[in-house]
DNA sequence: CCTACCGATCGGTAGG
DNA sequence: CCTACCGATCGGTAGG
């Protein structure tokens, strides 16, 4: 039964190593994910477990990597399925906000949570994660600047200072994950988005509202 | 010399170790302010620092009291010497970032730190860390209502969405803190905080805004 | 405030 | 992938 799961879900030993040192990350820092709680978790020797790396340190670099193709998957990719320009951006903001709405993690944003542990403790570890947020960062940057270029946000429109709030508001709901107070926080990061693009959007780019959509068509 | 230097600045051992415990969570979260650091870092043994507290989880809460008060004297009772209503809200927004930018704590904002790294741990630590975010957040909402009903912000103004996007855009720099870009975070965030003022405010409240001041004047 | 100590857990290794 | 083990550190206690 057990093996057929495994068989079915096509995880190996050390995709299921890092899927759950990913998610117990989310939940409590990259500090508690000791080999010997995701040995117990995972109902392996913390010997076994460890021969999979080199390290602590090259696990938690794995974990990283694990974590970004995910919310590469969840996030990213069905974003890029809608056209350029606003309609890319508007999209990547509600996938995002959908993340966070039906966790990936289930404490939330894996990089939210780990950007805060590791700031400030220079290193390899530190590296990896500020990489993630900065090329999420550029991202925004980069479909809004497609956005302005095709004339649906206002050619004096600056960019960088849009994907920061649009940063700010979309990383807040994380840490009401787990809170009655989740669900009032996304409403208010829909919004937050929805009035960020509609003052920057070109009258000519007018599009209903994030936040009295229930569902969004990304199809491109 | 030591012993000089510690009764010019006033400070009991209590106070000591509680000042370093709330330095150190800024850093890397509370989960690292162990006995055994702390009693290192303060050249004393871990028994004679243990015996000031009850438990690990009393020192947490102790620690979380002391960066409470550091907090309100840093950022909350200065801007309270600005007249209520919009001054008021525009100064505990400027104090804030100013906590950021000559960091009370070594590692940013204490309250966002622990926050990220409790929010999924239930228990008296994470209510106390959440009791004071929510705080923070009702004080923004109870200023920004006074200068509503003062007529400084538009009658439709969403206050509580309003209060959502402010402590966005401050909460975000805390995360560049020991970073290059800590500076370009900390305009930025000056900047949506204008915006969100500009946007909000009636035509007979308008201000300079804070984004070009060198130093606000915030006597009432 | 101290020394001395407890069992549990940490990251990691030896050897298979 | 396992058992068995290492020294270091954890929170906490005994006794002064």
């Amino acid at each position: 039964m057990v093996d057929r799961r495994r068989r079915a879900e096509g995880a190996n030993t050390y995709e299921r190593i890092l899927r759950a040192a990913a998610d117990l990350a989310s939940l409590e820092g990259l500090e508690r994910v000791t080999i010997g709680r995701l040995a117990d978790e995972l109902a392996m020797s913390k010997s076994g477990l460890f021969a999979h790396f080199g390290s602590k340190e090259e696990l938690h670099l794995a974990a990283i990597e694990a974590a970004r193709q995910r919310f590469v998957a969840a996030v990213i990719e069905p974003a890029l399925k809608a056209p350029r320009g606003i309609a890319r951006l508007e999209a990547l903001c509600q996938k995002c906000i959908d993340y966070i709405a039906k966790p990936e993690f289930p404490g939330g944003c894996f990089f939210d949570m780990t950007r805060a542990e590791f700031h400030m403790r220079p290193g390899p570890v530190r590296d990896a994660i500020m990489a993630n947020k900065q090329a999420w960062r550029q991202l925004l940057v980069d479909v809004a600047n497609q956005a302005r270029t095709q004339g649906e946000l206002a050619s004096n429109t600056d960019t960088e200072q849009l994907a920061f709030e649009l940063e700010a508001v979309l990383d807040l709901p994380s840490w009401s994950v787990g809170d009655d107070s989740l669900e009032l926080e996304l409403q208010r990061a829909r919004r937050g988005v929805d009035k960020l693009l509609g003052s920057a959007r070109t009258p000519a780019a007018q599009r209903p509202p994030l936040a009295k959509r229930s569902r969004q068509r990304v199809g491109g």
